[in-house]
Parts: C-alpha cells; sequence; structure tokens
RNA sequence: GGGCGGAUAGCUCAGUUGGCUAGAGCGCCUGCCUUACAAGCAGGAGGCCGCAGGUUCAAGUCCUGCUCCGCCCA
C-alpha cells in the first residue's frame, strides 16, 4: 500500500540520499554477473587518480555513466560498470614528495623502499575517501570488481605487454632525444609536454672569424645553449652567407673554432638566418648535427645545471648561466641586440619546469604499427567516436605519430621487466623475475631501475580489468566493452592508446563507442583548476542542492563535445524540478487509494486521460530516441517539460476534479489508476537521471516490488497516441489560456468568479466545450459557462480573443469600456494582420506555390484561412463596440 | 603555419533531414500564500539568430568570404 502520509511538504535531499546507497550495496542491485542468457553492456570507468579530489569533471563523467548505465540494466541488458581507480604515476610521486618536502625530507632520503611503502599507504589513505566521494554521486558499480592500475593482475597484465610488445618488436630501447624535466628528474613523452606563450627574449650574438674578421651574427632564444655549439648553420641559397660556408666561426666564450655548414632546414627568414647548432640540446639542431658530422657537446645536465664541458660556467643553474653569458657577451661587445620575443618552452604538464630536451637511453613504443591497428579499427567501424566530428582528431593523430618514450625515471609505478647482465651485458626481457641472465647464465642481474609511463597501464585498462591475460568468462562475455564515456582532453593520452592496444594484445577493439564530452569550464568560461582558485567542488554542490539536482543540472547542461560553462541556475532549476516531482507525487500517492493499478480500459477515458497517455508515450519514444543518440541534455528537457508542464500543469490540475470528489468512484478509481501507471513510468524513466529521489518515491509507490534500480525501463506504446484527443485538448488549453490572459488584461482578482461564453466554429467543437466545463470552470475559474456554434451575434457587455477559432467572451457585466475595449482588439487585429500580410505574400507569389511542395502550400492556405477567420471575428466585435460607443 | 569548435533574449544554452509567429531555464514586470509544490501558480515584456555575399519558392539551418572568442597540432 503505497505511503505518502509522512512525505514532507518540501523535497529534503539530504535527508532522502543518506539513505539509499547502503540499501543499493546491499540488496546487490549493481553486481554483474557472466550470464550468455543475456545482452552484455559494459564501461569501464576511466579510473581516477587515487591520491587525487574529485572535480566536476569527474562528476560530469560519472554522472554521464551512471545514466547510461542504469538506463541499460533497466533495460534488460547484464550490465557492468566496472571501477576502479589509477596510481598516477608522476603525478602521485609528485603529491608524496610535496608532502614529504614539508618535513624537510626529499624521496632520496627515505630511499626507494621506504619511499614506496610511503606512497602505497598515502594511497590507502586516499583511496577510501576518493571511494565516498564516488558513492556520493550515486556510481552503480559493481565494487566486487573494483580494480587498481597496481594491483597484481593489472601488474601481471602490464609485464605481459611489455615482453610480448619486445618479442615482437614493438618495444626497443636506444639513446634518442627525448624531453627531460629536470624538476621531476625524469623522462617524459611529447605528450607530456606543453607549449605556452611566453615573453621571452631574441640575442643577436656575433661569432667572429678566426681571423679577426666579422664573422656571422646568430640569434637564439637560448644564449646559454652557445656553451654547446659545435657549428653553425645557414640556408645553402641565401647570398648573405654564400661565402661563410665551409668557413669557420669562433665560438665566443669557448674560444672554440666551429664550422659554418649549409642546411635547407633554415629559414633565412628568421633571424639573422643563420642559425647556431646545439646537437645536444635541440632536436632539430641534433638533426642537423648528425647530417654533418657535427659532434654533440652536453652542457645542461639533468638538474638543470651547466657541465663540466662549459667550464667556468660548470654548476650553474640554466638560467643563472643565461644571464651569466649574456653579460660576459656583452662585455666583450659580442651582443649585437635584444628584441622582444614571444616564444613557447615546452613546460612539463605536472610540474610546469621548462622541460630540456636531450639525449638518453629510454625504453621506446614503435608505434606506426599499432597506428595502423588503430586506424582501421575506427575506419572499420568497429569503434565509433560520438561525436562524430572526433574521429579526425584521432585520425590526424594517428596519421603524424611518433614513437612513445615509455620509461620514466621514478619511483611510483610499474617495473620494467627487463633484467641487465653484469658479465655479458645483454638484457633480458621477461615475465617472470629471472634469477639468471638469459644469454650467460650469470646470476648478476640487476632490473632496470626505471618504470613504465602510467598511461601505458591505462592503455590496457579495458581489458586488464576483466582478466587479462587470462582469458576469463568476464573478459569474454564483457570484452569488447560498450562504450568509453571520456572527456576530449585524453583522446590522445589515453583513447587512442587503448584502441591500438586493444585491437593489438586484446585481439578486438576495447569499445564499440567513444562517447566524447567537453570540459566543465567556470562562470566567466574558464578552465577550472585548483592554482586559478575558481574549481568548483561537486561535494558543496551536492550539499547545497543534492546529488539528484546536481545530477540533472549538468545532464542539461551536457552538449555534444562541447564545452560546458557551469551555471549555478541551472543546479537551482534541477533543485526545483525535484521539488515539483516530489510534490507531484505526493498529490499522487495522497489520493491514488490503495488498489492495485491494472491494465487501463480505453472505454472508461476522459478526453484528459487520453490526451495525457498520447502526449505520455509520444515523450517516451522521443526519450529513447534522444538517448540512443546520446543526446542526454535533450532527453533530460523532454521529462522536464513533460513532467512540469503537462503532466503537473494541466493533466493534475484536471484530475484533480475527479480525484476530490466522491459522487462517480468508477470515473475516481479509473483517475487514479492512470495516475499510478504515469507516476510508475516517470519514476522509472527519471531514475538514470536522478536515481535517489525516485528510490524514494518509488518505495512509497510499490513497497513490494524492491528497488527501482532493475525495473523495467518504460517503453513507448504506439496504441496510447492519439491525435485526435491531443487536438481537442489543445483546443480546450487554448480556451482556458484566452480566459486567464483575459482576466489578467482586465485585472480581475483570481478568487473572482466570472461568466464566460464561447463561440465554436462548429457544432462538434461546441460540444466538445461544452463537456469541457468542469475543467474550464476549474482552470480558469469561470463559473458560468454558455457554449454556442457558430455564426452568433457577439454579446455587448464582454471582452473577447479569439482562441483556434472559437471565440472567447468573457462578461464584465457592464463594466466594459467599450473604447478601451476597442483599442485592445485593434492592436490584437494588427497583430493578426501582420500574420496575415506574411501568408498572404508567400501565396501570392507564384514559385511558392507552383515549386513548394503541395503539402507545406495548403498548409500555408489553412493558415490564411485561420488568421482571416479570426481577424474577420474580431471585426465584428468591433463593430458591436462601435454601435455602443454611438449609442452613448 | 595547419586544423577544429563557437558566436541566437540581460545570463547559460536548445533549435537533428531548409518550411507554422525562433524556444527553455534563470533574471525582469504584473497579479496571486487557489487544501501537491511560494523551491509554487497565472499572465506578460524582451531577439537586424556575429558581419557581407550567394543558392533556393523559402535560410538561424546549406555554400563562400570576413570579424571576434576558445581549443588542438606543428
Amino acid at each position: 500500500m503505497p505511503g505518502s502520509a509522512e512525505m514532507d511538504k518540501a523535497y529534503d535531499a539530504r535527508r532522502v540520499e543518506a539513505k539509499w546507497y547502503q540499501y543499493w550495496l546491499e540488496q546487490g542491485v549493481f553486481d554483474a554477473e557472466v550470464n550468455l542468457d543475456k545482452q552484455p553492456y559494459c564501461i569501464v570507468i576511466p579510473p581516477p587518480n587515487v591520491t587525487g579530489v574529485l572535480h566536476m569533471g569527474h562528476a560530469l563523467d560519472e554522472t554521464i555513466q551512471d545514466l547510461l548505465t542504469r538506463w541499460h540494466r533497466m533495460q534488460g541488458y547484464e550490465t557492468l560498470w566496472l571501477p576502479g581507480t589509477d596510481h598516477a604515476g608522476i603525478a602521485t610521486q609528485n603529491v608524496v614528495e610535496a608532502m614529504l618536502a614539508a618535513e624537510g625530507l626529499s624521496r632520496h632520503d627515505l630511499g626507494r623502499e621506504k619511499f614506496i611503502e610511503r606512497v602505497w599507504q598515502v594511497k590507502e589513505d586516499h583511496h577510501s575517501h576518493i571511494v565516498s566521494q564516488l558513492q556520493r554521486l550515486g556510481v552503480s558499480v559493481d565494487w566486487r570488481r573494483e580494480r587498481f592500475t597496481l594491483d597484481e593482475g593489472l601488474s601481471r597484465a602490464v609485464s605481459e605487454a611489455f615482453v610480448r610488445l619486445y618479442e615482437e618488436g614493438l618495444i626497443y630501447r636506444g639513446a634518442r632525444m627525448i624531453n627531460w624535466g629536470p624538476r621531476c628528474g625524469t623522462s617524459l613523452s611529447d605528450l607530456e609536454v606543453e607549449h605556452k606563450e611566453q615573453p621571452g627574449h631574441l640575442w643577436y650574438i656575433r661569432y667572429p672569424a678566426p681571423d679577426g674578421g666579422p664573422g656571422l651574427v646568430v640569434a637564439t632564444t637560448r644564449p646559454e645553449t652557445m656553451l654547446g655549439d659545435t657549428g653553425v648553420a645557414v640556408h645553402p641559397d641565401d647570398e648573405r652567407y654564400r661565402d661563410m660556408i665551409g668557413k669557420s666561426v669562433i665560438l665566443p666564450l669557448m674560444e672554440r673554432e666551429i664550422p659554418v655548414i649549409a642546411d635547407d632546414y633554415i629559414d633565412p627568414e628568421f633571424g639573422t638566418g643563420a642559425l647556431k647548432v646545439t646537437p645536444a640540446h635541440d632536436p632539430n639542431d641534433l638533426e642537423i648535427g648528425q647530417r654533418h658530422n657535427l659532434p654533440s657537446l652536453v652542457v645542461i645536465d639533468r638538474q638543470g645545471k651547466m657541465t663540466a664541458e662549459t667550464r667556468q660556467y660548470q654548476g650553474l643553474d640554466r638560467y643563472e648561466c643565461r644571464q651569466q653569458v649574456v653579460t660576459d657577451l656583452e662585455a666583450q661587445g659580442l651582443l649585437e641586440k635584444i628584441e622582444d620575443y614571444v616564444h613557447t618552452p615546452g613546460r612539463c604538464q605536472r610540474c610546469d619546469t621548462v622541460v630540456e630536451p636531450l639525449v638518453s637511453t629510454q625504453w621506446f613504443v614503435r608505434m606506426e604499427p599499432l597506428a595502423q591497428e588503430g586506424l582501421a579499427a575506427v575506419r572499420g567501424g568497429a569503434v565509433e567516436f560520438v561525436p562524430e566530428r572526433w574521429t579526425k582528431v584521432y585520425e590526424d593523430w594517428l596519421e603524424n605519430i611518433q614513437d612513445w618514450c615509455s620509461s620514466r625515471q621514478l619511483w611510483w609505478g610499474h617495473p620494467i621487466p627487463v633484467w641487465y647482465c653484469d658479465d655479458c651485458g645483454e638484457l633480458t626481457c621477461t615475465r617472470q623475475d629471472p634469477t639468471n641472465c638469459a644469454h650467460c647464465g650469470s646470476a648478476h642481474i640487476p632490473p632496470d631501475p626505471d618504470v613504465l609511463d602510467t598511461w601505458f597501464s591505462s592503455a590496457l585498462w579495458p581489458f586488464s580489468t576483466l582478466g587479462w591475460p587470462e582469458q576469463t568468462p568476464e573478459l569474454n562475455y564483457f570484452y569488447p566493452t560498450s562504450v568509453l564515456v571520456t572527456g576530449y582532453d585524453i583522446i590522445y593520452f589515453w583513447v587512442a592508446r587503448m584502441i591500438m592496444m586493444g585491437m593489438h594484445l586484446g585481439g578486438k577493439e576495447p569499445f564499440g563507442q567513444v562517447f566524447i564530452h567537453g570540459l566543465v569550464r567556470d562562470e566567466q568560461g574558464r578552465k577550472m583548476s585548483k592554482s586559478l582558485g575558481n574549481a568548483v567542488d561537486p561535494l558543496e554542490l551536492i550539499e547545497e542542492y543534492g546529488t539528484d539536482a546536481m545530477r540533472f543540472g549538468l545532464t542539461q547542461l551536457i552538449t555534444h563535445g562541447q564545452d560546458l560553462t557551469y551555471a549555478p541556475d541551472r543546479m537551482v532549476g534541477a533543485r526545483n524540478f525535484c521539488n515539483k516531482l516530489w510534490n507531484a507525487s505526493r498529490l499522487v500517492l495522497m489520493n491514488i487509494g490503495g488498489a492495485e493499478p491494472v491494465d487501463i480500459e480505453e472505454a472508461k477515458l476522459s478526453l484528459a486521460d487520453r490526451w495525457i497517455l498520447s502526449r505520455h508515450h509520444r515523450m517516451l519514444a522521443e526519450l529513447d530516441r534522444q538517448l540512443c543518440g546520446y543526446n542526454l541534455a535533450q532527453a533530460a528537457e523532454l521529462l522536464y517539460d513533460y513532467i512540469w508542464s503537462e503532466f503537473c500543469d494541466w493533466y493534475l490540475e484536471i484530475a484533480k476534479l475527479d480525484l476530490y470528489q466522491d459522487e462517480d468512484a468508477e470515473r475516481k478509481a479509473t483517475v487514479q489508476n492512470i495516475l499510478h501507471h504515469l507516476l510508475s513510468d516517470i519514476l522509472r524513466a527519471l531514475h538514470p537521471f536522478m536515481p535517489f529521489i525516485t528510490e524514494e518515491i518509488w518505495q512509497r509507490l510499490a513497497p513490494e516490488a524492491g528497488s527501482i534500480v532493475p525495473q523495467p525501463y518504460p517503453q513507448a506504446d504506439p496504441r496510447w497516441v492519439d491525435g485526435p484527443a491531443e487536438a481537442d485538448m489543445g483546443r480546450l488549453q487554448a480556451v482556458i489560456v484566452a480566459v486567464r490572459s483575459l482576466r489578467a488584461d482586465f485585472k480581475i482578482p483570481p478568487g473572482q468568479k466570472v461568466t464566460v461564453t464561447l463561440t465554436a466554429p462548429s457544432q462538434a467543437e461546441a460540444q466538445l466545450l461544452a463537456s469541457q466545463r468542469e475543467s474550464i470552470g476549474s482552470l480558469a475559474s469561470v463559473e458560468s459557462l454558455d457554449t454556442r456554434t457558430a455564426p452568433a451575434p457577439p454579446p455587448d457587455d464582454a471582452i473577447t480573443q479569439v482562441a483556434q477559432g472559437i471565440e472567447v467572451y468573457l462578461h464584465l457585466m457592464g463594466a466594459v469600456d467599450p473604447a478601451q475595449e476597442m483599442q485592445r482588439l485593434h492592436k490584437d487585429i494588427s497583430d493578426l494582420d501582420g500574420l496575415r500580410q506574411l501568408s498572404q505574400q508567400k501565396l501570392q507569389n507564384e514559385n511558392f506555390v507552383s515549386r513548394a511542395p503541395a503539402e507545406v502550400v495548403a498548409k500555408e492556405r489553412q493558415r490564411l484561412a485561420e488568421v482571416e477567420r479570426d481577424i474577420a471575428k474580431l471585426q465584428d466585435q468591433v463593430k458591436v463596440l462601435a454601435a455602443m460607443l454611438a449609442g452613448k
């Protein structure tokens, strides 16, 4: 028996939301099992950084995934949303190092083993916090299957993947120019380096000729690197330098003679057209150096300090050295000029330190063959991007892909499964820790000290979490997963790599669809970030508005792959919507009695009943269409508008008339039954959007049914779509709105009942309106209603409007001011006349009539006729008023 | 330099194959504590749809160019 008595008058999200998550866990409604009788639906969560804090981006990401998950679960799929967290290598290591720094310690003070212990501790502390945050959001994940990228199974997957790729020649070790993060003390991949504009200078430095001649002038943004110059390059066709090519110049400060060479790479327009070549510290210079056999001199070390090679500058920080070099050059009169120049140095994504390009021996993944597989997956349709335009972004990257520097000089991460023999120097790459060198059998084989890029394990996530490399039942059943939901900012970092690794190692695409959403920006459209202090904490919003409201508000803001601007107004609107739903449910629950719902009998239905059922099922059909297309905001809007503007504003208002009477028990029972069905559908339709409030009300509506979570999602039934009922209801609504509008225009107090005469164009319409006198009476405060069929003389004591051809007269009992009313009518007529002219122009256009589709023309004709009819009716009324004025 | 996205009401945004008078929420104005809801109800005001061309019977929607904003890549 439904319970409503104890329902608060205002919805209290905090109270309601506190109790259901635990209940869901106890009921096991989020748990998924391999079930060959059902279709699987699987989402693997983008694992949040275990030491991070959830921000609005997570709130958005989890809201979308939970919506999709709950929706599919209700549709009868065996639905698994698999949770987990990421060890987030460099980010986490930095967090813990910062904690240590606060204690005056560095990781080296602790040593590797102790440091990693400490990180695990921090991980454990943060883990429960992040889990509880996720639970506040209502995530319907199967916690039994939670994974962590560094747990045992996933670590095994990582070694397996590495060894397999190594054996296939897709992973190699080599000395190449990489990005070095001097602060983090590790190599970085190209993706982890961000180029941001920054004001700087272009220094013009003279390199004199050995004979004391003028030599030439080079321009550089990094004067300190000149200490490592081993040549100067000019364009072969550059007239200015033609006779310098093949000669040499003196490198100032180092007093070293270096050659002037010619290379096509040089842009004669830049600077002086002469490029100083520092092969050890610039990727382009390295290539030029290699082409011309220039030596490579390392002048900056891994801490960003100058090496012994720089003699008097040794030990200086690279920026101090820059100052000193400039001062010294100036003293020697070799600094020709300094220009302001905006450049874009690469910076570490994590700590913002300017990275140093340098040659280093690292592990690389050979990407080209993998990229081909990744491209094939998308081009063959196995993976689909939503919205589709991200496909091109993905393809462009894969088509121009570089090898992936995947080793990191960090401590927190997956060890590289490689050992180096002290005796024979060969390396052993193997799945299980070896005791002896695979080549000479030596037992002296220390492991590779480095770890893997954190994104290496992320790339395996969709299948490693399901048990790979074991062919587990879960892997066979749930893989490929259904959809990946993520922001566009990690398409390269993560999505592309998962697709490549999924295809190559998992044998199939990791997911059928990728739903790409935008990033959450603040009210001024800026990226939310901790440093800007503009980040909104989802938990604060949850405290203020409730989880359901925040989720619904966010869902309404989702545009396809577009960034979304956080709008507090939306949260207020969504909170109000929760309250609306709550109170509508309260009304229904208080009035539907205890009867079990039965099938709806068509013969017993009123106009309003047929109308709402029609609207209801149209809405459900459209809802399905929008959800299937990932138009989540439109889906939310659809539910909002239907529930508020149709179900509440019209149907409930009319239904009250039947509910609050005792003369016609059958009518009352019919309405009660319909309300039961409608509310049940509404709750289930809304549940993926607002899980908590719908569960709360559901438990009151259908206490015996158990949780709403596994209930079937409402399906549209086209049998209930009823065009005539919608048309008739449209007339009724138009009449009611017209009366209300007249009342407002003439400041008739809401309490004052009025007398109304309706003149309908046909007898059928007159009868329809007469049959709805109760609704009109109640919704427009009309106490006396007269309905007539046109033509009928307009009353002379009334003000009027025309609504869908129906003349609506509101009697003022002698209070009509003919002059004032005439003025009002003239305004209405002139508004209508504008439309009339528009319509007429179209129809007078021969081309329109002959070329536009017949139905469009017919529609236009009908419009014109209706407008003309309405105008005529208003003009009749004008005549009545004119007569009154004349008679006065 | 290449590419992508955006520009619609005061604000945040819808507007899916071109076709009724371009919509919503919030804000604003007027009147109402009408026994589900003042987190509400009813009635309103408010728009050269960035600019300039073009295609078409018809353009917010399609094409071209331009301006401004944001992002990605080199």
